[in-house]
DNA sequence: CACTTGACCTGTCCGC
DNA sequence: TGCGGACAGGTCAAGT
């Protein structure tokens, strides 16, 4: 899915796109993805407004006027695609391929807009969801309540960083990266990145991390996920913005989907293995386990 | 508790 | 071209 970086792209872009709106419709394909029952949507959904987009880790949280929000995460292969009136009817717009395509068959919820404009909720694979609950409630979900820390906020320190690592000593650390509760918002792709910059081997225990690499990780995990959002995100597969358009950020990768090219420190061949059930993605050289 | 693995889904790619 | 298996940006429920 979408990490960190994208999350946060789609959340500006739907900023510029939303707020202040009206919703005037909502449908979706099953109850798996949009929970909600009618009766709820009918009260809280239909005819609010978009008051507020924000985000917690991968969680998208779009709030409305009732004081209810709509609380979205994308998973794997989750998109949010606004298409607006002009570019629906218009002719000429430069995604008009993409957006006269939605709906599509990865369509799961349809948000309309009181000007015609809508909101698309597509998943190929079924694992994102959107909920509608009470905009209080939400830091009462359990994924709220264990998710660790902000890594891009300005009061986040290093010794912070190096301290929340302590309750996932005796694993791997890229397993360690991963843990949602350790540090909020990464992913497979960033854990990698930040991993090689850092130059540390994701098998390397946690415990046997030192305060220098601990330091590097954190620099370079911030950097790698600033540079991102600059960039748009990562486009691997799936991951598109608000308006349907991919990220640039995997052309600036290191090793994340390298494997056979150089390694662009030391030009050694990148390898490809599996830590923490996950693809993993290495310099043999500039990372020693 | 900390840690690992499998499950949730569909689509695509790769080797036979 | 067909088919089986592995794999894909995430998290959770089980298991040890």
């Amino acid at each position: 899915m979408p990490e960190l970086p994208e999350v946060e792209t789609v959340r500006r872009g739907l900023s510029e796109l939303i707020i202040g709106k009206a919703i005037a419709s909502a449908t979706n394909d099953t109850p798996k993805s949009f929970p909600n029952t009618q009766t709820d949507v009918k009260q809280f959904m239909i005819g609010a407004k978009v008051t507020a987009i924000r985000r917690r880790a991968k969680v998208l949280m779009i709030d409305l006027s009732t004081e209810y929000s709509l609380v979205i995460h994308l998973k794997m292969t989750g998109q949010l695609v606004y298409v607006g009136t002009k570019d629906r009817f218009g002719a000429g717009h430069p995604n008009d391929s993409l957006v006269n395509a939605l709906p599509d068959k990865s369509t799961r919820v349809t948000i309309g807009f009181d000007d015609d404009s809508q909101l698309f909720f597509n998943d190929q694979r079924k694992f994102g969801w959107v909920k509608l609950m009470p905009t209080l409630e939400i830091p009462n979900l359990p994924f709220m309540k264990k998710v660790g820390p902000e890594p891009l906020e300005a009061e986040f320190t290093p010794q912070q960083f190096r301290d929340r690592f302590r309750r996932r000593a005796r694993t791997n650390i890229k397993a360690a990266l991963l843990d949602q509760s350790v540090v909020a918002g990464v992913g497979n792709i960033y854990a990698d990145e930040a991993l090689w910059g850092a130059k540390i081997h994701p098998t390397r225990l946690t415990g046997s991390i030192t305060d220098d690499e601990f330091e590097a990780l954190y620099t370079e995990l911030r950097e790698v996920m600033n540079l991102s959002i600059e960039k748009g995100g990562s486009s691997n597969r799936n991951y598109v913005n608000a308006e349907g358009k991919r990220g640039s950020y995997m052309d600036f990768a290191r090793v994340f989907r390298r494997e056979g090219l150089p390694c662009p420190r030391c030009g050694t061949t990148i390898e490809k293995s599996r830590v923490a059930g996950r693809g993993t993605h290495i310099c043999p050289f500039c990372q020693v386990a």
